[in-house]
RNA sequence: CGGGGCGUGGCGCAGCCUGGUAGCGCACCUGGUUUGGGACCAGGGGGUCGGAGGUUCGAAUCCUCUCGCCCCGACCA
């Protein structure tokens, strides 16, 4: 993409309606715009690292053997009513009448749309275990919604719902959502630890949440300092027992502040290993059994012929307040520091003497070339002068910057720099080409170990 | 909803107290000089001062009502 084609309005200063830091990057680097309080129009840039989380976790989903459909955003009150969440939920739940003055409302989750689909449409035991996801905006009216993007009214989310026909299997359905979590997370760039929490008004016996560590977090964490050191199973089999693969996140102590234990936590996690901080959700695990199947008689066929209730659990990503919490846990003072896997373009390119003959040419050779690779390249042609671009590039904080000016590029020569490290090299056109061809297009890492992928 | 604050060009702000017909920095356009970490000079475009009503010869400024937004708290992925 051309700079001078693209759109990105960045600031120079960040609006004065935004607080902590990932909000005011977002905004200075031409992500989102406020529309209304807590609402967000995603632009070209924001829109792009939005889609380039969704598909991480889809994939990871998906190799977890969850299956992909797409319920609608608004729902009839009626299906609400059969649960009896539709008085329940209170005023968080955006209530609205269509031509007709029927009462409709702007889902704010899913559970009885789900488990209505699920009903007519498995009959035996042979339709489970099941696991049903999709990726869709919500809205809870919040009372007061804030840090941009990861407290907005309206939200992105992944959601998943699993149905099983015991509760012990019900059960391996939440071990593979709870693994494929922590392999999600990792190739987004996090360190996301599992923690005990509250099953809240969802109801339920099995619940953790899943939380990075950020000052900006809003709630307090308390949890086993090795636990940031645990690196996500790989190749996992799904279809295997899962517990082992879980025990080492679960052996040791993690809790959000609504179920900490303060004597469990000083008896069971040496003093120089506790750590208490402050922490962003990100994700939830949950088990609540037959809550919403009872009620609305979600039930299938056994083998013996008679109907059982099945067993369900339900799985939540953030997707929009990732972006968020990913720049919270990864940016400087020159602006955001984006993990490969999500940049919104591997590659900055900048010109910084467009005219010039030589240095033109050499950039756009350097952008067909890398693009025909499959790499995602942001070419700055604008006229903008060499200092702008250096503040706008490390502003929105693409893994890899090529510097190319005429006096490098007479020696034949263009710099590559590492956003992450502020690491950087000179190199020659194909040198740089070749850099690329080695390097993964999807890795998952920070990209910190230019010098071990070289050769 | 309780407490606090703010709405003036795209962004950041001054002007308001003490009414006189809107200003500064950045961004934008034109020309010139510059050109590797947010250059300089000159010229220019853009604002019904959140909205409505009122007071007044005259309102960004005073009064009333209203809408929006932000911060702290209760609530939440």
């Amino acid at each position: 993409m051309r700079i001078s084609r693209f759109f990105m309005p960045v600031l120079r200063d960040a609006p004065s309606e935004a607080e902590i830091v990932s909000h005011r990057l977002m905004l200075r680097a031409g992500m989102i715009r406020q529309s209304s309080s807590g609402i967000y129009s995603w632009l070209p840039m924001g829109l792009k690292v939005l889609n380039n989380i969704s598909q991480i976790v889809r994939e990871e989903q998906d190799k977890a053997g969850a299956v992909e459909l797409l319920m609608p955003t608004i729902q009839s009150a009626d299906l609400w009513r059969e649960s009896e969440r539709y008085e329940a939920y209170g005023a968080e739940m955006l209530r609205i009448k269509d031509r007709h003055g029927r009462e409709m409302l702007y889902g704010p989750t899913n559970e009885e749309l789900i488990t209505t689909l699920f009903r007519d449409g498995a009959h035996s035991y042979r339709d489970v275990p099941c696991t049903l996801y999709h990726v869709q905006w919500k809205f809870r009216d919040e009372i007061r919604p804030r840090f941009g993007v990861m407290r907005g009214r309206e939200f992105l989310m992944k959601d998943a719902y699993s149905f099983d026909l015991t509760k012990e299997d019900a059960k391996k359905s939440f071990n593979r959502m709870f693994v494929a979590y922590l392999r999600t997370f990792e190739r987004l760039g996090l360190t996301a630890i599992p923690m005990q929490a509250e099953t809240g008004p969802i109801g339920g016996d099995l619940s953790y949440e899943f939380i990075i560590l950020a000052k900006t977090g809003e709630s307090e964490v308390f949890c086993h300092k090795d636990l940031l050191d645990l690196k996500a199973p790989e190749n996992v089999n799904y279809d295997s027992d899962l517990e082992p693969v879980m025990a080492p996140w679960l052996e040791k102590y993690a809790a959000t502040e609504d179920v900490h234990d303060a004597d469990r936590f000083a008896s069971e996690v040496p003093r120089d290993k506790q750590i208490s901080a402050r922490g962003i959700e990100v994700g939830q695990v949950f088990l609540f059994g037959d809550k919403y199947n009872e009620p609305m008689k979600c039930a299938v066929q056994g083998p013996d012929g008679k109907l059982t209730t099945l067993q369900s659990g339900s799985y939540g990503i953030g997707v929009s307040r990732l972006v968020g919490a990913i720049i919270e846990a990864s940016h400087d003072e020159a602006g955001i520091i984006w993990p490969q896997s999500i940049a919104p373009f591997k590659i900055g390119l900048l010109n910084l003497k467009v005219g010039d003959k030589d240095t033109d040419a050499a950039c756009e050779s350097l952008y067909e070339q890398l693009q025909s690779m499959g790499q995602t390249v942001l070419y700055d042609d604008s006229k903008e002068r060499a200092g702008g671009k250096f503040k706008t590039m490390d502003l929105i904080g693409l893994p890899w910057q090529i510097i190319a000016g005429p006096r490098s590029v007479k020696a034949g020569k263009v710099e590559l720099k590492n956003r992450a490290s502020g690491e950087a090299t000179e190199l020659g056109l194909d040198e740089v080409i070749n850099f690329f061809v080695t390097k993964s297009t999807d890795s998952p890492s920070t990209g910190t170990g230019r010098k071990s992928t070289e050769s």
